[in-house]
DNA sequence: CCCCAGGCGTCCA
DNA sequence: TGGACGCATGGG
């Protein structure tokens, strides 16, 4: 687990050379790997796209062309288009980064195709506000630490690390790149193969079947 | 061939 | 209100 987490830099695990980018690639990496975020935004780049005002003002195909590597393709670049344009509307990304955190958070999730946790991110690691994310790998984590049973539910997963913890974003950012390169390595389903499992001694499902007594 | 990915909106019991 | 489903390309 520890060769995992020292290699993570917070400030270069979510890098973006725009406040702009972070929203686009929030968008784009829904159910997505990184790395065909990674093309999609070159693409856009290239095509003189990668920012909220150009995009808000851009062709729907040419969108849909650009972001083509990240799936969903088609929902995406209408999304992030009409999130573009509602944003331009409210004065364009720096003042909606510099409205107060609920004020901000009311807005992105009125957008189409921003829920809680494309939200959160953009307002953690685009405008700095100390909100923490949630997401699947952090459920992944979490679930298995705590031998926990029921559904995902984000807003407790929320309010429960955010009860536990000073609410400082440098701190979230760091916590969530963390549970995100953990989670990675972590089995999908009750996998029995736990040799390599950064977190195999404090699952619970492995104690459970007792692949863990070695 | 299979499963999975840094979700979300919609629909239905 | 929460669980299933469609969205879709790319990688292992």
């Amino acid at each position: 687990m520890y060769l995992i987490l020292k290699q993570i830099n917070k400030d270069e695990w979510w890098k973006a050379d725009t406040p702009d980018e972070i929203i686009i690639g929030a968008i784009l990496t829904q159910q997505t790997q990184w790395s065909n975020v990674e093309k999609a935004m070159r693409n856009l780049k290239r095509e003189g796209m990668l920012s909220i005002s150009r995009l808000a003002d851009a062709n729907l195909q040419s969108i849909e062309r650009a972001i083509r590597p990240t799936g969903f393709y088609r929902q995406k670049a209408t999304r992030l288009k009409e999130a573009s344009e509602r944003i331009m509307d409210n004065g364009g990304v720096k003042r909606v980064f510099s409205l107060p955190q609920k004020e901000l958070y009311d807005i992105l999730i009125s957008l189409k195709g921003v829920g809680m946790e494309t939200a959160d991110s953009i307002a953690l690691y685009g405008a700095d506000k100390p909100t923490f994310v949630v997401d699947n790998y952090t459920w992944r984590v979490i679930s298995r630490v705590y031998g926990r049973e029921e559904p995902y539910d984000y807003g407790k997963i929320k309010e429960w690390v955010e009860g536990v913890t000073t609410r400082n974003a440098e701190l979230y950012k760091e916590m969530h790149s963390y549970f995100v390169e953990l989670g990675k390595s972590v089995c999908v389903k009750r996998d029995p193969i736990c040799a390599q499992c950064p977190i195999s001694r404090i699952c619970s499902y492995g104690k459970a079947n007792g692949s863990h007594s070695r």
